[in-house]
DNA sequence: TATATATTTGTGTTATAGCACAACTATGCA
DNA sequence: TGCATAGTTGTGCTATAACACAAATATATA
């Protein structure tokens, strides 16, 4: 067993990038676990980029990743207990700017297409992309 | 009447300073205000340090201020209504490294000292900072 | 009015963090 | 075995943020 001393601090350095926020949210929100390819969908961002910011949230502890054939899996860590407590934040937290809704809309599209609870496809936005 | 526009992700970006989020402990544990003598005095750090990162506060929309005299007071704002439960998610964070107890005997110590509720003194710790 | 002090701020420097491009790894499938 | 693709990572660049020093502002008091 392995011995991780999480910075209580460091949570918060984690959710204070907006691409960050923005894929907790879509967990917080609709309680589901993503793969990368998915947030792609959802964020409109590179996978390179989320990618990294996946680390960085794995790192503080928010998220724990599994791998299952070519996907990984992320999906929000429960524990300490107030973890929970600070995903009931983040869910009440407004949506002056209506990304995180256009988000969420993307997000649940993106679920439906997946077959038995896993995700099939790889990223679908990449296509359409550069001719936007 | 002013309209300022708070983004809700800048709160966890005014939290991920270390610095921020030793004051910001203190004063939700304490539910006290406090000027920025008091805090140069809790954290043992520069005044010109705390103050900056007391207007980054203040700009996130954590902390309101108000001068009396003197001293200026930093009060926790408790609107919107997520704010209140991102002090409690804050209150229930640990303490690993023993820096908020060992903040919070000084915090305490120094209220000590106010007279009527109002802090009286400046700065107790520039003394014998030096000769430390 | 002059001084002491609580607090703020201008400025240059340095450390950090996010980014894009491209290369790389790993896995399913033909 | 070779290819397509989900995901990760090395690298250099750039923007941001924290820092220390010093100067400035504001207010109480002698």
């Amino acid at each position: 067993m392995q011995i991780i001393k999480i910075e209580a601090g460091a949570v918060f350095h984690a959710l204070a990038d907006e691409i960050r926020l923005r894929m907790i949210r879509l967990m917080v929100v609709t309680g589901q676990e993503s793969c990368l390819c998915e947030m792609v969908d959802s964020l409109l961002e590179p996978s390179y980029k989320l990618s990294r910011h996946l680390k960085i949230l794995r790192q503080a502890g928010l998220l724990s990743s599994q791998k299952e054939g070519r996907w990984v899996y992320h999906r929000l860590v429960q524990t300490p207990a107030y973890m929970e407590q600070l995903y009931a934040t983040i869910q009440a937290l407004p949506d002056s700017d209506d990304i995180y809704s256009a988000d969420l809309k993307r997000f649940r599209n993106r679920l439906s297409l997946r077959e038995a609870g896993r995700c099939q496809i790889g990223i679908q936005s990449e296509a359409f992309k550069t001719g936007t």
